[in-house]
RNA sequence: CGGGCUGUAGCGAAGCCUGGUAUCGCGCUACACUGGGGGUGUAGAGAUCGUGGGUUCAAAUCCCGCCAGCCCGACCA
């Protein structure tokens, strides 16, 4: 017999954490590189992960009161020159469209032609575009508010980019807001990233972190940004999702307008709110393992793969009524309240093989069934989760098949939450956090530090100690931040504590 | 955009220093043996060695340019 690595991805989390992270994504077929720079092709295994991302988001949008709309794909320069700030923040990353149609070059190969009056830029965010829009359909108090949110894709000329984590063009959804008071759409504001945190921790299993950014780390042109923030298996921090404040900096720049109840003319006040593909590698670096993908079974495109074990034909025939009756069984029962996603896979390959297979995608649920097992009316019941396997009786299986995933789904959240709860601590002196921060190698990709707490007074004048240690300051979170106390470096009196973090 | 590493069959690699026209493992195809486990054997298919140029009788190998990927840095809503 061959022996087979010890753990399906090489190499393990500890030995290689960047290389782990491509290596689950090959191994679950989530992605791959495209021929284009920057741009991965998103297979049906992560596809539909992503379907059912959307899926769950979609309706939570709606359940707060948005519609979908769709705006286009191409923004005219000069919209995005119109808030300072925001061009600011992008101009470095956009991708520019010059010309509208190509013609042969007379060596056999193509040329742009048809040089355009003024340059289109491929979104890298539609605050701009939509808010020209907005602008001609607000007039009256009455028109607002306007609560549209599009699911589209964007792009951002990353210069390092990373599957799933920071690729030039990516998918998400962003919700654009338009409110008459301040009060209002800071309450939406609030609601969306409460969206996002139940999103993430009852869907995904993530545990995150709601809390508002520094003024450093916030989006071009928003007045408050809010973000969940979540710790990876590397011990750094991921910024998951946002929802921005925006004031009335947008409504001005774009004239967004309204006539209220006393008859004056008002400016706007605009929100923003985004999740992307990002979230995809959030779940894999949150929850997978030496041996491939783990998914949460809320949002699992299969819940459980039923294998088939037999010898020859006779016994096949035999196996395969058992198991396509029992994938009827299974079928109609319920999880989280909708029916129990359950496939077959008969596939003509070695059964070790067809194991590893699922348990690299990371299906919840594997259910192995042979003639022995029929012969007891049980079957092979294997969680991903768990290291081991048990024979379970079918009647048993088929009542206890909900129980197993909200166990799996638990213990995914349960298992994140004390990742992060064992990393995270909290510093008072310069000393310990240079101590908590600091490499043991060259190589800053190695697994240490996490999250440290610590009350700071001044953004501006940590810059360099924060620079010298490639640690930024995530979010200053929303819940149990009402003691004051002294900043870590200057010992002068704070407010407020901030998660600092290394982050991707 | 700077530094480092890399690009050879679908995948992973050896060969490169010391030029002579391509090797191994996995996978794939067929057959046989196996059969609660990514097994064994036999036979096969599959590569203009990332790309363009140069040096040479001869380039995967040496030289230059370009492209792409990964890691680090800068940058990062």
């Amino acid at each position: 017999m061959a022996k087979a690595p010890k753990t399906a991805i090489t190499p393990t989390r500890q030995e290689d954490y960047p290389e782990w992270f491509q290596q689950v994504i090959r191994g679950a077929d989530l992605a791959e590189n495209s021929p284009v720079r920057g741009c991965m092709v998103i297979k049906p295994w992560g596809y539909s992960l992503w379907e059912n991302m959307q899926r769950a988001l979609d309706d939570m949008f709606k359940a707060t009161g948005h519609q979908n709309a769709y705006f286009p794909l191409f923004i005219p320069m000069s919209f995005l020159e119109k808030e300072a700030e925001h061009v600011e923040g992008f101009a470095k990353e956009c991708a520019v469209v010059t010309h509208h149609r190509l013609e042969p070059n007379g060596e056999g190969g193509l040329r742009p032609a048809g040089p355009l009056e003024e340059p289109l830029i491929v979104r890298p965010t539609s605050e701009t575009i939509i808010g020209a829009t907005y602008a001609k359909w607000v007039q009256s108090y009455r028109d607002l508010p306007i609560l549209i949110n599009q699911w589209a894709n964007v792009v951002r000329w990353e210069l390092r980019t990373r599957m799933f984590l920071r690729t030039a063009e990516f998918l998400w959804q962003e919700g654009h807001t338009v409110h008459a008071t301040s009060e209002e759409a800071m309450e939406e504001t609030e609601r969306m990233i409460g969206v996002y945190a139940d999103f993430a921790e009852n869907w995904m299993a993530m545990p995150v972190i709601v809390g508002s950014k520094t003024p450093l780390e916030r989006f071009p042109g928003a007045v408050e940004t809010l973000a969940i923030e979540a710790m990876m298996q590397d011990h750094k921090a991921l910024q998951a999702g946002t929802s921005h404040f925006l004031g009335q900096n947008f409504s001005k720049a774009q004239e967004i307008k309204f006539q209220d109840q006393n008859g004056d003319i008002q400016f706007a006040w605009t929100t923003s709110w985004g999740v992307s593909t990002r979230l995809i590698g959030a779940l894999i670096m949150t929850h997978s393992d030496d041996d491939g993908f783990v998914l949460p079974p809320r949002l699992a495109p299969i819940h459980v793969v039923l294998l088939p074990i037999y010898r020859d034909e006779e016994q096949r025939g035999e196996v395969i009524r058992y198991v396509e009756a029992l994938r009827d069984e299974l079928s109609k029962q319920q999880y989280a309240g909708t029916a129990v996603r359950v496939e077959i896979d008969d596939r003509d390959i070695r059964g070790g093989e067809k194991k590893w297979y699922h348990v690299k995608r990371g299906v919840p649920i594997r259910i192995e069934v042979g003639p022995k097992d029929i012969e007891k009316d049980s079957a092979f019941v294997a969680m991903r989760t768990e290291s081991k396997s048990e024979s379970m009786p079918r009647t048993q299986l088929i009542s206890t098949i909900g129980d197993l995933l909200t166990k799996i789904q638990s213990d995914l959240y349960n298992r994140a939450l004390e990742l992060r709860t064992s990393n995270t601590v909290t510093i008072t002196t310069e000393a310990e956090f240079r101590k908590f921060f600091a490499t043991t190698t060259e190589d800053s990709s190695e697994i240490h530090g996490g999250f440290a707490m610590c009350h700071f007074a001044d953004e501006e004048s940590l810059q360099p100690l924060l620079k010298e240690l490639k640690v930024t300051i995530r979010c200053i979170p929303r819940d149990n931040n009402d003691t004051p106390g002294t900043c870590f470096a200057t010992g002068r009196p704070a407010e407020k504590m901030a998660i600092f973090a290394k982050a991707y």
